[in-house]
DNA sequence: CCAGGACTGTGACAATTTTCACAGACTCTC
DNA sequence: GAGAGTCTGTGAAAATTGTCACAGTCCTGG
């Protein structure tokens, strides 16, 4: 499960672009593909592919290809998408109620388990087979129920507040819909989704490149989050 | 407003962020700023603040630093968000409604000005001021309604085809809900925002790097002068 | 069981992004 | 108005990420 060598910053999140591309593969009854083909299915190179799998082993067959059931099923392991995460939704609005809805998260194994808001007229009442609580019942529940991520969907002004009742209730992954900057401590990982931010890209590209002579080939990613490794045992030659 | 020089993947997102932060100075009264003190605010470096910048001109005064208003008002420039863009959201089930109602959008200034969707029983329905329309209407009201950005917030099945739809209508700029891939032609600026991945992300985090011990703390330098910080000491390898 | 073709895994290399560190600009104080 | 201090803008170095190209592996067909 350890990776064999320094993992890149976006070799996860394609990951996650491969996972989708294998599914519909199998569906589509193939049972073996070449990074080639993978990459030209998701839009990626196919020496990116071998490179990003090739931090965490051996999946492929030389003269081969990748059985697309058996590169599915390390994906999924690598990823820690084999199994189902408990999620807590914070925030109840317009956003947190979609959120709930959206198959996606459970598709893909993200059961959302509870859903907190301070508006006392919610608490109480079922969405989508799951009650609403008021957020002081967030560290009680978060342990009862053995909850592993968060999800914030509340104002920007509350959203640090919420992230830390998270984080003190033992939350250690949060994926943050506000348009706020929240800090969080060390060994506590936090994603923000800013909606507003991507449109802005959006704004930039028709304003600036657009309108430029097009040099641009191709866009991708936005992220946050950081790690660093250093250890790494480069090999002779 | 050409850029002296290549602009940075990623500086674009990150002018973003020091546009709210600016936001945030402003109504704090807060008239001039340094780089130092925006990227505490921030979460990124001083350097990498003057860097993003400084492809888009000189605003900083030496000696100072940026006037907050001043500042605020050349980023704005820079996206393009002086201005207010008309928007198109095609899809108008869960995500689609929380994407209308989401006051970030009007609030940067970009407002939603027709919703499209296929299901006839919705047709003709008023959702937040905007009245549902049919999707055949697309071509039509891009044009009439002078849309400039789509974002597509269907079924990933239907989400090329409303893609192709709104290209051909016009539209250049995209931001894609769906989790799937979408391929646009040169000159239209695609981005998704693809929710589930952002929860394999943590996944893969909770999975394999909260785990392993945090050996890695050494990533922030604090000011204790231990090393090669107080002369100028110049390191070979 | 051998030859030829397909394709992976991976060093070496190239491109890009971030950090460093400093010259020069500006301010403030005395 | 000189000196000390602050802070920007920016080349240059460092770090990171992506691409190339090929040795070596694994089929397949004869």
């Amino acid at each position: 499960m350890g990776c064999k060598k320094r993992v890149a910053e976006g070799a996860v999140a394609r990951l996650s672009t491969y996972n989708r591309a294998l599914d519909e593969l199998g569906r589509e009854g193939v049972e073996i593909v070449s990074s080639d083909e993978l990459g030209e299915r998701v839009g990626y190179s196919a020496a990116q592919i071998r490179k990003d799998l090739s931090c965490f082993g051996e999946f492929g067959k030389a003269g081969r290809g990748y059985y697309v059931k058996e590169l599915k099923e390390a994906i999924l392991r690598i990823l820690g998408t084999d199994r189902t995460w408990n999620v807590a939704l914070v925030g109840a609005g317009n956003l947190g109620s979609a959120l709930l809805a959206y198959p996606g998260f459970v598709e893909r194994g993200f059961k959302t388990v509870a859903v907190f808001d301070n508006d006392l007229r919610k608490i109480g009442k079922k969405w989508e087979d799951v009650i609403l609580q008021d957020i002081s019942e967030i560290p009680d529940k978060i342990k009862e129920q053995d909850i592993q991520i968060g999800i914030i969907a509340v104002p920007a002004e509350v959203a640090q507040q919420v992230a830390d009742m998270l984080i003190l209730s033992g939350i250690r992954a949060i994926l943050n819909f506000a348009p706020a900057r929240i800090v969080v401590p060390e060994g506590v990982e936090l994603r923000t989704a800013d909606l507003s931010r991507q449109l802005e890209c959006l704004s930039y590209f028709l304003t600036n490149e657009a309108a430029v002579r097009t040099e641009v080939l191709e866009k991708r990613k936005t992220a946050s989050g950081k790690e660093d490794k250093a250890g790494e045992s480069r090999h002779y030659r």
